[in-house]
DNA sequence: GGATATTAGTTTGACATTAAACTATTATCC
DNA sequence: GGATAATAGTTTAATGTCAAACTAATATCC
Protein backbone atom coordinates (compact mmCIF):
# COMPACT_ATOMS: atom_id res chain seq x y z
CA UNK A 1 0.00 0.00 0.00
CA UNK A 2 1.68 3.42 -0.67
CA UNK A 3 1.50 5.91 1.59
CA UNK A 4 0.97 9.71 -0.13
CA UNK A 5 1.00 12.89 2.10
CA UNK A 6 0.15 16.60 1.75
CA UNK A 7 3.96 18.43 2.45
CA UNK A 8 4.43 22.52 2.62
CA UNK A 9 6.17 23.31 -0.48
CA UNK A 10 9.64 24.08 0.63
CA UNK A 11 9.60 20.14 1.66
CA UNK A 12 8.64 18.90 -1.57
CA UNK A 13 10.99 21.35 -2.92
CA UNK A 14 13.53 20.01 -0.98
CA UNK A 15 12.93 16.59 -1.88
CA UNK A 16 12.66 16.75 -5.40
CA UNK A 17 16.16 18.80 -5.54
CA UNK A 18 17.78 16.35 -3.31
CA UNK A 19 16.56 13.17 -5.05
CA UNK A 20 17.94 14.63 -8.54
CA UNK A 21 20.80 15.94 -6.97
CA UNK A 22 21.87 12.72 -5.65
CA UNK A 23 20.92 10.72 -8.98
CA UNK A 24 22.91 13.51 -11.17
CA UNK A 25 25.91 12.58 -8.71
CA UNK A 26 25.79 9.11 -9.12
CA UNK A 27 25.11 8.73 -12.93
CA UNK A 28 27.61 11.39 -14.13
CA UNK A 29 30.37 9.26 -11.70
CA UNK A 30 29.21 6.18 -13.22
CA UNK A 31 29.43 6.99 -16.30
CA UNK A 32 32.67 9.33 -15.78
CA UNK A 33 34.32 6.39 -14.83
CA UNK A 34 33.80 3.98 -17.08
CA UNK A 35 36.89 5.25 -18.84
CA UNK A 36 38.88 3.95 -15.60
CA UNK A 37 41.11 0.52 -16.63
CA UNK A 38 40.00 -2.74 -15.05
CA UNK A 39 41.09 -2.54 -11.07
CA UNK A 40 41.05 1.07 -10.80
CA UNK A 41 38.48 2.60 -8.22
CA UNK A 42 37.23 5.83 -8.08
CA UNK A 43 38.81 6.44 -5.02
CA UNK A 44 42.03 4.91 -5.96
CA UNK A 45 41.87 7.26 -9.28
CA UNK A 46 40.54 10.46 -6.66
CA UNK A 47 43.80 9.93 -4.63
CA UNK A 48 46.24 9.32 -7.27
CA UNK A 49 44.48 12.52 -8.68
CA UNK A 50 45.24 14.65 -5.56
CA UNK A 51 48.73 13.44 -5.00
CA UNK A 52 49.52 14.52 -8.93
CA UNK A 53 47.74 17.90 -8.77
CA UNK A 54 48.22 19.19 -5.61
CA UNK A 55 51.76 17.05 -4.51
CA UNK A 56 52.63 14.74 -1.51
CA UNK A 57 50.12 15.10 1.33
CA UNK A 58 49.83 13.13 4.97
CA UNK A 59 47.98 10.70 5.22
CA UNK A 60 44.92 13.05 7.36
CA UNK A 61 45.13 15.65 4.46
CA UNK A 62 44.32 13.23 1.73
CA UNK A 63 41.56 11.75 3.99
CA UNK A 64 40.33 15.64 4.25
CA UNK A 65 40.40 16.22 0.05
CA UNK A 66 38.63 13.07 -0.44
CA UNK A 67 36.08 13.66 2.67
CA UNK A 68 36.77 10.16 3.51
CA UNK A 69 38.25 8.68 7.15
CA UNK A 70 41.60 8.37 8.17
CA UNK A 71 40.68 4.35 8.73
CA UNK A 72 39.14 4.12 5.34
CA UNK A 73 42.86 6.10 3.80
CA UNK A 74 44.87 3.85 5.77
CA UNK A 75 43.65 1.14 3.50
CA UNK A 76 42.99 3.01 0.21
CA UNK A 77 47.34 3.48 0.55
CA UNK A 78 47.95 -0.52 1.51
CA UNK A 79 46.30 -1.20 -1.93
CA UNK A 80 48.09 1.56 -3.94
CA UNK A 81 50.71 0.77 -1.65
CA UNK A 82 51.09 -2.39 -2.72
CA UNK A 83 50.40 -1.88 -6.56
CA UNK A 84 53.50 0.45 -6.50
CA UNK A 85 51.93 3.39 -7.15
CA UNK A 86 52.50 5.54 -4.08
CA UNK A 87 55.03 5.41 -1.31
CA UNK A 88 54.41 5.81 2.95
CA UNK A 89 57.21 7.89 4.58
CA UNK A 90 57.46 8.67 7.86
CA UNK A 91 58.04 11.94 8.70
CA UNK A 92 61.23 12.43 10.42
CA UNK A 93 60.05 15.86 12.51
CA UNK A 94 56.94 14.69 13.62
CA UNK A 95 56.93 10.93 13.70
CA UNK A 96 53.05 10.68 14.03
CA UNK A 97 52.45 12.23 9.97
CA UNK A 98 53.03 9.44 7.23
CA UNK A 99 53.63 11.71 3.73
CA UNK A 100 52.14 9.61 0.81
CA UNK A 101 53.61 10.20 -2.74
CA UNK A 102 53.81 9.26 -6.00
CA UNK A 103 56.09 6.79 -7.33
CA UNK A 104 57.67 7.36 -10.62
CA UNK A 105 55.18 4.69 -12.20
CA UNK A 106 52.48 5.96 -10.17
CA UNK A 107 53.00 9.45 -11.55
CA UNK A 108 52.91 7.80 -15.42
CA UNK A 109 49.60 6.29 -14.73
CA UNK A 110 47.42 8.63 -13.48
CA UNK A 111 49.37 11.39 -15.70
CA UNK A 112 48.03 9.16 -18.52
CA UNK A 113 44.59 8.03 -17.02
CA UNK A 114 43.82 11.82 -15.64
CA UNK A 115 43.13 13.72 -19.35
CA UNK A 116 40.84 10.55 -20.15
CA UNK A 117 38.58 11.05 -17.14
CA UNK A 118 38.74 14.91 -17.71
CA UNK A 119 37.27 14.15 -21.09
CA UNK A 120 34.93 11.93 -20.17
CA UNK A 121 33.67 14.51 -17.43
CA UNK A 122 33.62 17.33 -19.30
CA UNK A 123 31.67 15.50 -22.04
CA UNK A 124 28.99 14.42 -19.31
CA UNK A 125 28.60 18.37 -18.62
CA UNK A 126 28.30 18.81 -21.87
CA UNK A 127 25.06 18.46 -21.31
CA UNK A 128 24.80 21.75 -20.04
CA UNK A 129 25.99 25.21 -21.09
CA UNK A 130 28.77 26.87 -19.02
CA UNK A 131 26.60 28.82 -18.18
CA UNK A 132 24.70 26.60 -17.02
CA UNK A 133 27.88 24.25 -15.31
CA UNK A 134 28.75 27.62 -13.58
CA UNK A 135 25.32 27.87 -11.83
CA UNK A 136 25.03 24.72 -10.91
CA UNK A 137 28.64 24.98 -9.47
CA UNK A 138 27.50 28.13 -7.63
CA UNK A 139 24.30 26.82 -6.49
CA UNK A 140 26.42 23.30 -5.41
CA UNK A 141 28.65 25.89 -3.40
CA UNK A 142 26.01 27.26 -1.52
CA UNK A 143 23.93 23.83 -0.65
CA UNK A 144 27.24 22.63 0.57
CA UNK A 145 28.39 25.36 2.67
CA UNK A 146 24.93 24.67 4.32
CA UNK A 147 22.18 26.98 5.84
CA UNK A 148 24.35 30.00 7.07
CA UNK A 149 23.23 32.26 10.13
CA UNK A 150 21.55 35.54 8.95
CA UNK A 151 23.70 37.69 8.85
CA UNK B 1 55.45 18.53 -6.99
CA UNK B 2 52.70 19.49 -7.57
CA UNK B 3 51.15 19.64 -11.29
CA UNK B 4 49.38 22.61 -13.08
CA UNK B 5 48.10 22.75 -16.71
CA UNK B 6 46.37 24.62 -18.95
CA UNK B 7 43.18 23.54 -19.65
CA UNK B 8 40.34 24.11 -22.16
CA UNK B 9 38.03 26.24 -20.52
CA UNK B 10 35.26 23.57 -20.92
CA UNK B 11 37.32 20.88 -19.01
CA UNK B 12 37.73 23.72 -16.51
CA UNK B 13 34.37 24.40 -16.03
CA UNK B 14 33.14 20.95 -15.58
CA UNK B 15 35.70 19.84 -13.57
CA UNK B 16 34.66 22.75 -11.23
CA UNK B 17 31.06 22.06 -11.57
CA UNK B 18 31.46 17.94 -11.17
CA UNK B 19 33.80 18.95 -7.84
CA UNK B 20 30.92 21.23 -6.38
CA UNK B 21 28.46 18.46 -7.40
CA UNK B 22 30.10 15.60 -5.34
CA UNK B 23 30.64 17.96 -2.68
CA UNK B 24 27.36 18.83 -2.17
CA UNK B 25 25.64 15.67 -2.60
CA UNK B 26 27.88 14.13 0.22
CA UNK B 27 27.96 17.00 2.75
CA UNK B 28 24.17 17.29 2.32
CA UNK B 29 23.52 13.14 2.74
CA UNK B 30 25.72 13.34 5.59
CA UNK B 31 24.17 15.81 7.20
CA UNK B 32 20.98 15.25 6.91
CA UNK B 33 20.66 11.78 8.06
CA UNK B 34 22.29 12.30 11.31
CA UNK B 35 19.04 11.97 12.70
CA UNK B 36 19.06 8.46 11.49
CA UNK B 37 19.21 6.41 14.82
CA UNK B 38 21.87 4.47 15.48
CA UNK B 39 22.45 1.21 13.65
CA UNK B 40 19.95 2.07 10.57
CA UNK B 41 21.95 3.25 7.43
CA UNK B 42 21.59 5.60 4.62
CA UNK B 43 20.81 2.25 2.34
CA UNK B 44 18.35 0.71 4.73
CA UNK B 45 16.63 4.18 5.16
CA UNK B 46 16.17 4.52 1.29
CA UNK B 47 14.84 1.14 0.72
CA UNK B 48 12.37 1.94 4.00
CA UNK B 49 11.56 5.23 2.49
CA UNK B 50 10.67 3.36 -1.23
CA UNK B 51 8.75 0.88 0.62
CA UNK B 52 6.26 3.66 2.72
CA UNK B 53 5.41 5.66 -0.87
CA UNK B 54 5.50 3.04 -3.46
CA UNK B 55 4.18 -0.27 -1.43
CA UNK B 56 5.40 -3.80 -1.68
CA UNK B 57 8.43 -3.85 -4.48
CA UNK B 58 10.21 -6.46 -6.21
CA UNK B 59 13.71 -6.94 -5.07
CA UNK B 60 14.69 -5.82 -8.89
CA UNK B 61 11.97 -3.02 -8.42
CA UNK B 62 13.89 -1.91 -5.33
CA UNK B 63 17.72 -1.93 -6.59
CA UNK B 64 16.34 -0.05 -9.30
CA UNK B 65 15.14 3.08 -7.57
CA UNK B 66 17.97 2.91 -5.42
CA UNK B 67 20.20 2.50 -8.34
CA UNK B 68 21.90 -0.39 -6.51
CA UNK B 69 23.15 -3.57 -8.00
CA UNK B 70 21.10 -6.35 -7.23
CA UNK B 71 23.71 -8.18 -5.24
CA UNK B 72 23.58 -5.33 -3.48
CA UNK B 73 20.43 -5.32 -2.41
CA UNK B 74 20.33 -9.51 -1.20
CA UNK B 75 22.42 -8.16 1.41
CA UNK B 76 20.49 -4.79 2.36
CA UNK B 77 16.93 -7.02 2.27
CA UNK B 78 18.42 -9.67 4.47
CA UNK B 79 19.50 -7.27 7.03
CA UNK B 80 15.86 -5.91 7.20
CA UNK B 81 14.75 -8.96 7.59
CA UNK B 82 16.90 -9.78 10.14
CA UNK B 83 15.50 -6.96 12.30
CA UNK B 84 12.17 -7.58 11.25
CA UNK B 85 11.64 -4.60 9.26
CA UNK B 86 10.25 -6.60 6.28
CA UNK B 87 9.55 -9.49 4.95
CA UNK B 88 10.01 -11.28 1.45
CA UNK B 89 7.60 -13.13 -0.27
CA UNK B 90 7.88 -15.12 -3.16
CA UNK B 91 5.49 -14.24 -6.16
CA UNK B 92 3.38 -17.09 -7.04
CA UNK B 93 2.51 -16.09 -10.54
CA UNK B 94 6.46 -15.99 -11.27
CA UNK B 95 8.43 -17.80 -9.03
CA UNK B 96 11.76 -16.23 -10.12
CA UNK B 97 10.11 -12.68 -8.81
CA UNK B 98 10.34 -11.97 -4.65
CA UNK B 99 8.26 -9.35 -3.43
CA UNK B 100 9.57 -7.24 -0.40
CA UNK B 101 7.44 -5.89 1.74
CA UNK B 102 7.25 -3.76 5.18
CA UNK B 103 5.93 -5.18 8.29
CA UNK B 104 3.81 -3.86 11.02
CA UNK B 105 7.19 -2.75 12.37
CA UNK B 106 8.74 -1.85 9.82
CA UNK B 107 6.03 0.53 8.56
CA UNK B 108 6.10 2.13 11.98
CA UNK B 109 9.44 2.67 12.57
CA UNK B 110 9.70 4.22 8.93
CA UNK B 111 6.33 6.30 9.22
CA UNK B 112 7.76 7.71 11.77
CA UNK B 113 11.30 7.95 10.90
CA UNK B 114 10.83 10.00 7.34
CA UNK B 115 9.54 13.12 8.71
CA UNK B 116 12.60 13.59 10.92
CA UNK B 117 14.70 13.33 7.69
CA UNK B 118 12.71 15.32 5.24
CA UNK B 119 12.66 18.42 7.80
CA UNK B 120 16.76 17.86 8.23
CA UNK B 121 17.07 17.94 3.84
CA UNK B 122 14.04 20.81 4.37
CA UNK B 123 16.58 22.48 6.66
CA UNK B 124 19.85 21.81 4.55
CA UNK B 125 18.05 22.73 1.26
CA UNK B 126 17.06 26.40 3.34
CA UNK B 127 20.28 27.14 2.08
CA UNK B 128 18.24 27.94 -1.58
CA UNK B 129 15.47 29.71 -2.22
CA UNK B 130 12.62 27.86 -3.78
CA UNK B 131 13.54 29.28 -7.21
CA UNK B 132 17.06 28.02 -6.71
CA UNK B 133 16.47 24.06 -5.69
CA UNK B 134 14.07 24.28 -8.65
CA UNK B 135 16.77 24.95 -10.90
CA UNK B 136 19.18 22.99 -9.45
CA UNK B 137 16.89 19.73 -9.81
CA UNK B 138 16.33 21.20 -13.47
CA UNK B 139 19.87 21.07 -13.89
CA UNK B 140 20.51 17.85 -12.49
CA UNK B 141 17.84 16.41 -14.05
CA UNK B 142 19.56 16.93 -17.70
CA UNK B 143 23.16 16.28 -16.86
CA UNK B 144 21.58 12.92 -15.23
CA UNK B 145 19.91 12.33 -18.30
CA UNK B 146 23.22 12.63 -20.31
CA UNK B 147 24.31 14.67 -23.58
CA UNK B 148 21.79 14.21 -25.56
CA UNK B 149 21.86 13.65 -29.56
CA UNK B 150 21.44 16.80 -31.21
CA UNK B 151 17.61 16.24 -32.59
C1' DG C 1 7.78 -30.57 -26.32
C1' DG C 2 12.58 -30.34 -25.58
C1' DA C 3 16.90 -27.44 -26.31
C1' DT C 4 18.13 -22.79 -25.73
C1' DA C 5 17.96 -18.22 -24.03
C1' DT C 6 16.48 -15.00 -20.77
C1' DT C 7 15.46 -13.29 -16.24
C1' DA C 8 15.39 -12.79 -10.78
C1' DG C 9 17.91 -13.55 -7.23
C1' DT C 10 22.12 -15.43 -4.61
C1' DT C 11 26.94 -16.09 -3.79
C1' DT C 12 31.73 -14.86 -3.82
C1' DG C 13 35.78 -12.02 -3.70
C1' DA C 14 37.59 -7.64 -3.54
C1' DC C 15 37.37 -2.94 -2.24
C1' DA C 16 34.93 1.05 0.14
C1' DT C 17 33.25 3.04 4.26
C1' DT C 18 32.38 4.30 9.03
C1' DA C 19 32.56 4.41 14.16
C1' DA C 20 34.95 3.12 17.95
C1' DA C 21 38.70 1.17 20.33
C1' DC C 22 43.47 1.14 20.15
C1' DT C 23 48.87 2.43 19.58
C1' DA C 24 52.45 5.61 19.09
C1' DT C 25 54.00 10.09 19.27
C1' DT C 26 53.95 14.87 20.56
C1' DA C 27 52.14 18.83 23.20
C1' DT C 28 50.50 20.86 27.50
C1' DC C 29 50.40 21.93 32.14
C1' DC C 30 51.21 21.83 37.01
C1' DG D 1 59.95 16.56 34.25
C1' DG D 2 56.17 13.57 34.83
C1' DA D 3 51.05 13.10 34.40
C1' DT D 4 47.70 14.32 31.19
C1' DA D 5 45.77 15.94 26.70
C1' DA D 6 45.69 15.79 22.05
C1' DT D 7 46.84 14.07 17.48
C1' DA D 8 48.02 10.69 13.33
C1' DG D 9 47.40 6.52 12.02
C1' DT D 10 45.87 1.48 12.53
C1' DT D 11 42.70 -2.11 13.59
C1' DT D 12 38.22 -4.27 14.03
C1' DA D 13 33.46 -5.25 13.15
C1' DA D 14 29.67 -4.23 10.52
C1' DT D 15 27.59 -2.66 6.31
C1' DG D 16 27.72 -1.20 1.59
C1' DT D 17 29.08 -1.92 -3.18
C1' DC D 18 30.08 -4.06 -7.60
C1' DA D 19 31.20 -7.53 -11.19
C1' DA D 20 31.08 -12.04 -12.33
C1' DA D 21 29.88 -16.67 -11.73
C1' DC D 22 26.17 -19.22 -10.35
C1' DT D 23 21.10 -21.37 -9.46
C1' DA D 24 16.34 -21.58 -10.27
C1' DA D 25 12.49 -20.49 -12.88
C1' DT D 26 10.26 -18.97 -17.06
C1' DA D 27 10.02 -17.87 -21.98
C1' DT D 28 11.24 -18.73 -26.75
C1' DC D 29 11.90 -21.22 -30.74
C1' DC D 30 12.54 -24.93 -33.88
Amino acid sequence: MATRHQRPPAETAALNAYVKLMRAAESVTTRAHLVLPEGVTITQFAALEALLHRGPLFQSELAGKLLKSTGNLTLVVDNLERDGLVVRERDETDRRFIRVALTAKGRKFISALFPQVAASLTHEFSALTLAEQATLAELCRKLGRGPQPAA
